[in-house]
DNA sequence: TGTAATCCCTACTAAATTGATAGGATTAAT
DNA sequence: ATTAATCCTATCAATTTAGTAGGGATTACA
């Protein structure tokens, strides 16, 4: 399952994506309008901005707005970070691998195996969305 | 990420398919092989049981085996009991749907359509792989 | 220069989920 | 009977998730 700061982000990042206007946008703005607590919202941010997508502007009328063109905004960099790792075990992951204490042979393991098909799925979707596709209407 | 109790059932599942004998095959000789806590194996077998994709044979000699040919068992199935709902989000699963409190509109909700995405592509692997698949060596 | 608005940061906490463990009841083969 | 297996319920500890609290730092603007 999802969780909810991927979920939160990713209506955030839209949000950000779909205002037309120069100005940055608020945490305020985008908590009431995507109906998301604001202060888990202001941390969700925060970590998109350390992880270099988004940008900020600190004081009055600052905000957040996005650090390049909705179109170079890949799924695979921002669910990396919100939600970590793409694949569902970490002896399948292509960023953060880690071999099974339990798994003597991964080439003979049938998890492996089908994590692998699983993962590879997953990335071309990613891979081949951008946040711009999202914020289409 | 997938849970242990998926990871084990998966591993368990390949292990009793792999299995020539007529002879059910005991949890205890699965928990030493694939290195797993027996009493929680118990637990996961007994959930594949109730599910309908194992049988047992209760008392001395007893054991697990399949229901069904390993070709036959669709890990659309498997998964979908041991691990839950194919999708990341309760919007767009195809057997447990609900609908997001929040959301009011899936046709605009960016997240919404990522996930549709995701689904199809997950749900091609799991339709098209059986544990026959996942017993080959 | 003062004040309000805004992001920034750390720490904490409650609830849910996960990964087991414990202890016995039931069933079947010998 | 005895032994070996599944079956069942309850419980628990650790981890993760989701959110809260409280204030600090920075900036715009009157």
């Amino acid at each position: 399952m999802l969780s909810k700061k991927t979920k939160y982000g990713l209506k955030a990042l839209t949000y950000i994506a779909r205002s037309e206007a120069d100005n940055p946008v608020q945490v305020s703005e985008i908590a009431k309008s995507e109906q998301i607590p604001q202060k888990f919202l202001e941390s969700i941010l925060l970590t998109l901005r350390k992880s270099g997508i988004l940008s900020s502007k600190k004081g009055k009328h600052g905000g957040y707005y996005l650090r390049s063109e909705p179109s170079e905004i890949k799924m695979t960099d921002v669910m990396r970070v919100l939600e970590g790792p793409i694949a569902m075990v970490p002896c399948v992951s292509l960023n953060f691998y880690e071999k099974c204490d339990d798994c003597p042979d991964e080439d003979k393991c049938s998890v492996n195996k089908l994590m692998i098909q699983v993962r590879d799925n997953t990335l071309k979707v990613f891979r081949n969305t951008t946040l711009a596709d999202l914020s289409e209407v």
